[in-house]
Formats: C-alpha cells, sequence, structure tokens
DNA sequence: AACGCTATTATTAGCGT
DNA sequence: AACGCTAATAATAGCGT
C-alpha cells in the first residue's frame, strides 16, 4: 500500500529499486504509446537502466528527435556538396558547365594562388638561404676558436684535448644543401592527408 | 468523469484531442522525470504533436537517441573544417605551416588545374570559332541564292525587289566576339538571323 | 526477478468557467 | 487554450508468494 506521497528521491533499496523501475518503465511506454495513438502524436521514448540495460519505443520509424538536428545535418550536407564541387572545379574538373567568363575568374584565382605558393616557397628557400649562412658563420668561428685554442693548450699539451671533431658540421651542411634542408625539422611536419584543392566558385 | 474504459483509437473532436494531448504529454514528462531520479535511469522523451510541436524530455544533457545524429553531425562538422581549410590553401592563404615539398606538390596540383580550365576555354573558344564559320558559310550561301534568285527575276524587274540586307549577320557576328560571353547558354542558341526568302515570283 | 493483492495516490474525460 | 471540479479508472509501494 502506498502510505503517504513518494518522496522524488533515489530508491535506496536495491531490490526495491529494481522493481519499481520495471513497472514504471513498463507504465511509461504504455503512456508514451497511448499518447501517440489517441493524440495523433509522434512519440520516442528511450530508457537506460542503471544497470546499463536499454528499453526503446517510437511511435514510428526515426520520427523522432531529428528535429533540429536533422535540419543542420541537411544545411551541413549542401554545403558540403558545394565545397565538393569547389574542389573538382578547382582541380579541373566538372568545367562542362561552366561559363567562359567564369573560367577566366578561376584561371586568375588559380594563378593567384599559384603566385602565393611560389612567394611561399621564395620564403622557405630565403630562410634555408640564412640558415646556411649561419651555419657556415658559426663554424668558420669555430675554427677559429679551436685555433686559438691550440695555440693557447699546445705548449702545455696536457689536459682534456678538445678535439677538432671531425668535421660533423660540414656533413651536416651538405646534407643540407642536398635535400633542400628540413627535412629533419619536426616543426615543419606536416601531417596533412593528400593536399585537397578547393577554390571557392561562385554562385552556382 | 470518465465513463468506462478509453478507447485506444486516435479521438476525434480536435478540441478534446489538443486538451488530452496537453494533459497527457504533462503526466508522460513527469513520469519519465520521476523514472529517472526514483530509479537512478537515463530517460530521453521526444515527443512531436500532430500539429508541429516539440516537447522534449532528457534526464541528462544529450544523453539520448541523438547519438548517432550527434555523431554524423561532428563528422560532417569536421569534414567541413578539413575542406574549408584546403580552399583557404588553394586560395594560397594558410600556407604558413607547409612544408616546402608539400608547397611543390600544391603548385603543381595548381598548374595542373590552371592547365585544365586553359584547355576549356579553348574548347568554348573552338565552339565559338565552329559557329562563326558556319555563319560565314551559311552566309555566303545566302549571298549565292540570292543572286541566282536575281538573275532569274532580273529580266522582269517588276515585284519587291529583294535587297542586300545590310550586313545585320556580320554585325551579330563582330558582336559576338567581342562579349566572348556566352556562359548563359541560352545565347549559345543561335537563333539564325531570320534568312527567310520571300520571294515573290510575278509571272506575268 | 515476476506475479498477485491492497490501500492509497495519480491520472483522466467530460464539463463548466 | 488553461484551470477547476468530479467520478471513474490507472498506477503504485509494500507485502507475500
Amino acid at each position: 500500500m502506498v502510505r503517504g506521497k513518494i518522496e522524488l528521491k533515489k530508491i535506496e533499496n536495491a531490490n526495491r529499486l529494481q522493481v519499481s523501475f520495471t513497472n514504471r518503465r513498463k507504465v511509461l511506454m504504455k503512456k508514451a504509446n497511448d499518447l501517440s495513438i489517441l493524440c495523433d502524436a509522434d512519440v520516442a521514448l528511450i530508457v537506460f537502466s542503471s544497470t546499463g540495460n536499454v528499453y526503446n519505443f517510437s511511435s514510428r520509424r526515426y520520427g523522432y528527435v531529428a528535429a533540429d538536428h536533422r535540419q543542420r545535418e541537411e544545411s551541413m550536407a549542401s554545403e558540403l556538396k558545394r565545397l565538393q564541387l569547389a574542389i573538382e572545379r578547382a582541380k579541373g574538373k566538372e568545367l562542362e558547365g561552366m561559363s567562359f567568363s567564369d573560367l577566366i575568374s578561376l584561371e586568375s584565382q588559380l594563378n593567384d594562388s599559384l603566385l602565393r605558393v611560389k612567394d611561399q616557397k621564395t620564403i622557405l628557400l630565403n630562410q634555408l638561404e640564412t640558415s646556411r649562412l649561419q651555419e657556415k658563420r658559426t663554424l668558420e668561428e669555430n675554427r677559429l676558436l679551436r685555433k686559438q685554442i691550440e695555440s693557447m693548450v699546445g705548449r702545455g699539451s696536457s689536459g682534456p684535448q678538445v678535439e677538432p671533431e671531425k668535421n660533423d658540421n660540414e656533413e651536416h651542411l651538405s646534407d643540407t644543401s642536398l635535400q633542400l634542408g628540413w627535412g629533419k625539422r619536426k616543426k615543419l611536419k606536416i601531417e596533412r592527408p593528400a593536399i585537397t584543392l578547393e577554390v571557392q566558385v561562385s554562385s552556382d
């Protein structure tokens, strides 16, 4: 018997909780069904028990939550489609439907892009050159310092000798010039997947 | 008063349906809430009224059905972001992080695109040229026909004379070459400038 | 966990406001 | 549409099986 109003609070006794859960869930489902039929509504209900079980009811297939989600999904899908077409066009495909003037502006846009990319290459090359010079300078400085030390220590010839380092630096240098550098630098590593090209295409 | 058991069938009276809907929905929500609290369950409920209104309840933020929707939405969002970055790069922006070799391949891709776009332009120009020639040929044919007719009718020299048409067609031709436009294919439909030969052969 | 029982509380259709 | 009322019905906690 129900003695008084039920307190809205988690049932502590595990057994009672389980029983109550089963009953209430069943009723909830029934009421959801009643509502959908009596009032011609679309109802979706999902229940996760604290033990992980899942119980589901929906009056229609996929006639639920979606509302706002579906709207966003659709707009995103169309945007995706637009971008994908733009990509294809930037790659030089799907050009059939384009007018001559559209082609001209696409061409000019691609030319602009090329210029920028070339500029960026130049920037990198300049950085490389600068680094090389810097290394050369440092190397020369090293040699001078070594000579100086030799002349200072040379007479006593005791204590830890500073060895001429086997030209490691020079090897590195020529190496750099061969592989156009930076290969080893983690900072520049870009793990981008295949470069995809996209260009904004005017009105579709 | 409730006279008897309610028949599980859509309520016909629109007003009663609305009232019943409101009450039952409220109770359903309440029960869903009770269940989630008393029995420590995760409950999600969504109701679409027949008029299109949406009512939602969930015991947790986004702990419900939308799972798959959300997932799709997120993957689409990340894809969108990726494409947008690609677009920027194709436009020659956001290049800072790119490695030298990546820049080189981007450059080559842009070059490819340029070639394709130029090819497409050439195709269009060729089509234009072909059309021009066709028109010229037709015009020439026209002239010949006219001459022939003149020579046939010439002796009588009565009846309406056929005038040499003032080169209207040639004007149209040079016009075309100037506006290069015809992006809108409507213009591609060359409406042959009335080459109707109205000749009244008056035989006396 | 599931079922039945029971006293108590909740929900509800119809009606009026 | 929302609220209150009322009688009828549904749901429920606690208990035993």
